[in-house]
DNA sequence: ATGGGCACCTGGCTGC
DNA sequence: TGCAGCCAGGTGCCCA
């Protein structure tokens, strides 16, 4: 392994490319969005954060601004981490890696077949958060982040600004189908590259030609025709269509 | 327990 | 052309 740039989110430490060597990867999951890359003694656990991307490159690529670590396969070829705004981070547990602090209390998957209406709906009862705001937060579902949060109460028909507690069972019913539905259907196209994104060979996704709302403040609802709106809700943009969503 | 706000960082775009 | 200001795909942490 080689790190050029130890200061990410949080700092890696000096002994850890010394720790790695020679050792053999057993397993690759995932968690929420965290990867986890089992080795023979750890776990390494990585995050893009909001500008980090992985690529597998052909052995001796130079690296370039941003590229802030390697770690070298036996074949020769580089796993390297590209992150200009370092909020990603690479950790090392040699414990369970879902014991780890950042994971232990990390909601349900939302693609699982525990995330259901009833689930969802017991986690709004009390919340006066809009519930914009609610699925955006990892302890109640993880994984979605700003468009896809956007995007699923756009095609629930649901008001980002209404009050967790003020859904109803249909409501509820019908948002577990749209997160399920919106994250299947950008997996399956390779996810949203708005600006830089790309997967591990470098190829774009092509979800955000199947944005309805996200970034496309002004612009006519793709069902309505009326304008798009954009909101502030916790410091984040909510994009959304007053007139289709309640 | 809950909610709100801040922090981390760089780059790209807009408007003067 | 230069530069200030604003915005961006995430999430942990601190405080009230």
């Amino acid at each position: 392994m080689v790190v050029r740039e130890r200061r990410l989110r949080w700092p890696i430490p000096a002994n850890f490319e010394a720790m790695l060597r020679l050792q053999t990867v057993h397993r690759v999951a995932r968690r929420a969005k965290y990867i986890l890359i089992t080795l023979d003694s750890g776990t390494l656990i990585l995050h893009l954060g909001m500008s980090g991307s992985l690529r597998l490159l052909a052995a001796g690529v130079p690296p370039r601004a941003h590229d802030h670590w390697d770690i070298e396969l036996d074949s020769g070829r580089l796993l390297r981490f590209h992150d200009p705004r370092r909020f990603g981070s690479l950790l090392w547990t040699e414990s369970d890696p879902l014991e780890h602090p950042l994971l232990a209390k990390l909601a349900p998957e939302p693609l699982s077949a525990a995330f259901d209406a009833e689930y969802l709906y017991r986690a709004t009862r009390r919340r006066a958060v809009a519930i914009k705001q609610l699925l955006m937060n990892s302890q109640v579902v993880v994984g979605l982040g700003n468009i896809y949060a956007s995007e699923a109460l756009f095609h629930a028909r649901i008001s980002p600004r209404r009050s967790a507690r003020r859904l109803s069972r249909a409501q509820a019913e019908a948002l577990v189908r749209s997160i399920k539905d919106v994250l299947a259907e950008a997996i399956k196209i390779g996810g949203t590259t708005l600006r830089d994104y790309v997967d591990a060979e470098g190829t774009p996704g092509y979800f955000a030609q199947r944005l309805y709302v996200y970034e496309r403040a002004g612009e006519p609802c793709r069902v309505c025709k009326s304008p798009v709106k954009q909101i502030v809700q916790g410091q984040r943009s909510t994009y959304w269509c007053p007139a289709c969503q309640r």
